[in-house]
DNA sequence: CTGAAAGCGCTTACAG
DNA sequence: CTGAAAGCGCTTACAG
């Protein structure tokens, strides 16, 4: 029986005699090097977490505010700058620091993965946020084993299990759109969405459906087109519509970015909007607002989703434990002029 | 005569060698210990200054890559979401990372402004881009004190001398907006802009009546209005100028932000752009091209500028000597459909 | 995959 | 004031 220690700072060594190991068993652990066994790695983990050691590389960065990394697949949409414009309110808030960055999708995850993960930790980031980007187990690996937390705005795949996503009520979004365009008369209701994969396009596209299908209204072959969150989508999607035989009297495109793609498209073939052809968009950001007819759009708190994915990942950071694995913050249909009864 | 050796960071032992004293000795030197002779001390700092001696403390925040602060007045614009692409595009070449933050434009400059120029020395930031606000005296004298090196974008007030400045020729694309204008046989053309103090602003509307008098035609009472960079402003602006006894056949706006405005309240009123009224934006972001009737506005280079800024900022951090204290790219009028002859 | 041994750069305590 | 010696916390190279 001991006393206990004046405590000061946990050493390496300490751990090392905490946990049987030796030190450069631990300091390997630490730094995320991959020659450890896991069994060795989880007890050596515990030890870590439990005593609060903290290593070289976090203890100089930990003296300053905690800084916070941002990775958008492109900031240049109205989507991008509202979710930023949340995180940096969060930030201020929490007298946090954001760093942003351009996610490189054009590379498969990998090694480089590994090395990010690396420069983070050296860097001292309190974790990671990313937005609209594929997050892997690789990923997931990557992270966890130097044990930076990571939340996911808007995943485009299902993040492996125990990753933090926030979203919006994309499934009661994409219903309500639907029911909209229904209560209008509408049965030839189309779907314009964003990459197949994306959970959030997943989620939009089945509440669309399901909406359809409660009406007994099945979909016809063609409506449902993928593409990306992007205007061109909306182009080529109303032109591969109408090519159809029975062309759609109706549109639910997956983002306002689509909708205006669509917009443009009409324009271009004298087709009016909503007179020929009613529209809704989803995300509801100034684009809805400003295009003309301005759109009908399912509105997503994009603030408040940024501010809540901060302070979510600061909550990790500190070690807090989470209510929940995914936070969902309620859309909203705010109906305009783009949509308007059948005739 | 020895080789040179292979150039690695100085330590602390090797200094010692060099001055002949041991290595607690330069220890106690470099971390400013008293109980050191000053003829030695000042031995010992020479030869660390000679060799680029960093201490731990130092190389803490230069090991990893530069970090580079950005300070938007806001985020949430297609003028801004440009600016920091361009910014994070520059980042990306040169290993840098981004910090942004939104400036507290509420406080006046004072002692906090010294608190943030300390702080970044603390945190080892190589400099300050700062976007479309003030910069006063009072920035200055903090900034180069701690010799931080700071870049403004669209500054809102001419900085003080020795500051450098990026921006657009504002000037030539003013008046390229009112000759392009006065082609189409308007006289009657209106000026509506942001902050009137702002410098981009003033050039744009120089630009606006050097051509109006270089075809000797003055501007009516009234034709001039300033506000903000938005929408609001160009709603007001409207209203302001349908006020007057004679009415303008045309507008030049200064920001697409403006001109959205002015479509917006000119659709209200029933107003047709451009059989009615004449308009002409200015920023060339996608709001120009997506707004109906598309905007015909003066582009400006806007990722270019951004990636300017971080350039030249980066050669400043490391002491290169720069040929100039402004930068000034092209702007380009781009013709589209808000605009036709007075009819 | 593990750890004894050697080593790194720096600091401390203290004898002179 | 100075520096030999011991020590700190951590990492590296490498034998097993």
């Amino acid at each position: 029986m001991s006393l206990a220690p004046p405590t000061r700072k946990p050493t390496l060594a300490a751990i090392a005699r905490l946990t049987g190991v030796s030190a450069p068993t631990v300091s390997k652990v630490v730094n995320g090097r991959g020659d450890v066994a896991e069994g060795t790695r989880a007890k050596v983990l515990a030890a870590l977490e439990e005593a609060g050691y903290e290593s070289p590389a976090h203890r100089r960065n930990s003296d300053g505010p905690q800084t916070v990394e941002v990775a958008f697949d492109s900031v240049t949409s109205n989507y991008s700058s509202a979710l930023l414009d949340g995180i940096l309110e969060g930030a201020a808030e929490a007298g946090a620091e954001i760093v942003v960055g351009i996610s490189g999708s054009s590379r498969g995850p990998g090694a480089d993965l590994d090395r990010k993960a690396r420069r983070m930790v050296d860097e001292g980031r309190a974790g990671l946020i990313v937005v609209t980007s594929a997050f892997t187990p690789s990923h997931l690996a990557a992270f966890r084993r130097r044990r930076l937390p990571v939340v996911v705005v808007d995943p485009l795949n299902p993040p492996p299990a125990g990753v933090v996503s926030v979203g919006a009520t994309n499934w009661s979004g994409g219903r309500a759109a639907a029911e909209h365009l229904l209560d209008l008369g509408h049965e030839r209701i189309a779907y314009l969405g964003g990459p197949e994969s994306a959970e959030c396009n997943q989620a939009r596209l089945h509440g669309y459906l399901s909406a359809l299908m409660s009406r007994g209204i099945s979909v016809e072959a063609g409506y449902v087109i993928h593409g990306r969150f992007r205007a061109e989508s909306g182009i080529s999607g109303l032109t591969a519509l109408l090519a159809l035989e029975k062309a759609p009297t109706a549109i639910f495109a997956g983002s306002d970015a689509i909708a205006v793609g669509v917009l443009r498209e009409a324009r271009h073939r004298g087709i009016r909007v909503p007179e020929d052809l009613s529209l809704v968009g989803f995300d509801g950001t100034a684009l809805a607002e400003d295009s003309v007819p301005a759109l009908t759009s399912v509105a997503q708190p994009l603030q408040d989703m940024g501010r809540i994915a901060l302070r979510t990942l600061l909550r990790q950071s500190r070690g807090e434990q989470l209510d929940s694995h995914r936070v969902e913050l309620a859309t909203q249909l705010v109906v305009r002029e783009s949509t308007a009864p059948l005739s």
